[in-house]
DNA sequence: GTCTATATTTTGATAGAC
DNA sequence: GTCTATCAAAATATAGAC
């Protein structure tokens, strides 16, 4: 992975400045987040980078493919950070709470979640697969750790873990989107603390 | 409201074409659904209507007040569909259950969610205010059943109405995200069946 | 590799005929 | 009220100089 000619990846020494195809997708990234797909120009992407037209079209064939290494960077960036919370330490309600209750801008709503609104994302296979990954390794990761838990005896045996895990993994899209519609955290924050006393009802007396 | 002179809503006698003003308003309704706010044009409006240029900018300044009546009549009758629902009979688990389980076009996503993932829409007042009555009016409806659940004894005591109402409308506004990024309905009814899953440990013995 | 023209199409709206 | 020009700006690329 590191040699001189292949390697166009970072070589961090120190902190300068990101090189121009790093710099563009970084942008995309936060203008897909902002304004979505159809809202993200070129221009806007390009002005943003502090980049001229030429560098983008020669490290990219067009919006759609620059796009595409930015969502998939963001999902992957997003995996990372769930996989911290569930991987912690406690147990697997704990672990299911950090996740729920991880510092969150929750008004900028979720940088995967948004493309799913994005009809050129969802109908184009190539721009949708990076979110279909990571949601369906996070639903299948959230079922693990409930799975888990229900192995050591922490967790009613009773509870469906697939089906627990797509309504925690739900409860936190549908959270931005409430609190979006209110302007306001504190739907998001009830969503949240619903399913966890929903789901605290499930933990076994003798682990709780 | 029905002078000729003043009204020009809905004369409905059988089933003639509906007039400009209300085609304008329901072929924006569609495409606000399909394709968001930035996505939506006015010649895509007009050519959806079969009307011509002129007659949209005389019934309507322009793109952003004929998105406004689009978005005020989508979440007025998104709020009577669940209405509907949740006033119907049987126990609070059932017309919650009724709520969850009515029949939907998941793939294509909530109308009203749609709209609090665009830029346009959330940072208007005047745009995101009916998104932001309706969600609130919806997690308060449903607050109210569980509630009245409690006090007629069918629901356990320790229930917070209020956070379980946000984790209700949540899973349905979060399933419509996890289905659509999977192109794939089941992830929305697991995350229904994972929520009712852990409501009816919520119900008492006596009242199941 | 990066930049500055240039080109084509679409957007969102206005003007004015009928 | 509805229609067909017309228009300035933006979106999305391409061309070609450096």
């Amino acid at each position: 992975m590191y040699s001189p000619i292949v390697s166009t990846q970072k070589r961090p020494s120190r902190q300068e400045r990101p090189g121009t195809r790093e710099r563009l997708v970084r942008s995309t990234q936060e203008l897909l987040w902002e304004r979505g797909y159809v809202g993200t120009s070129p221009k806007a992407i390009l002005e943003r980078a502090d980049v001229g037209q030429g560098s983008m079209y020669h490290h990219f064939t067009g919006k759609s493919e620059l796009a595409l290494a930015a969502i998939r960077r963001t999902a992957e960036e997003m995996k990372q950070t769930a996989e911290e919370c569930l991987t912690g330490p406690g147990t697997a309600y704990d672990r299911v709470a950090a996740y729920l209750l991880r510092e969150r801008e929750v008004l900028r709503g979720c940088p995967v979640g948004r493309m799913t609104q994005d009809r050129d994302v969802v109908h184009s296979p190539v721009l949708r697969q990076p979110l279909d990954e990571m949601f369906g390794w996070l639903r299948g990761r959230i079922a693990e750790v409930l799975a888990e838990g229900q192995r050591r005896g922490e967790l009613a045996a009773g509870l469906d873990p697939v089906a627990g895990a797509a309504t925690v993994a739900a409860v936190v899209q549908g959270g931005y989107v409430l609190a979006r519609a209110a302007d306001d955290t504190a739907p998001f924050d009830a969503a949240v603390q619903g399913v966890l006393a929903l789901l605290a009802a499930q933990v076994t007396p003798a682990a709780g």
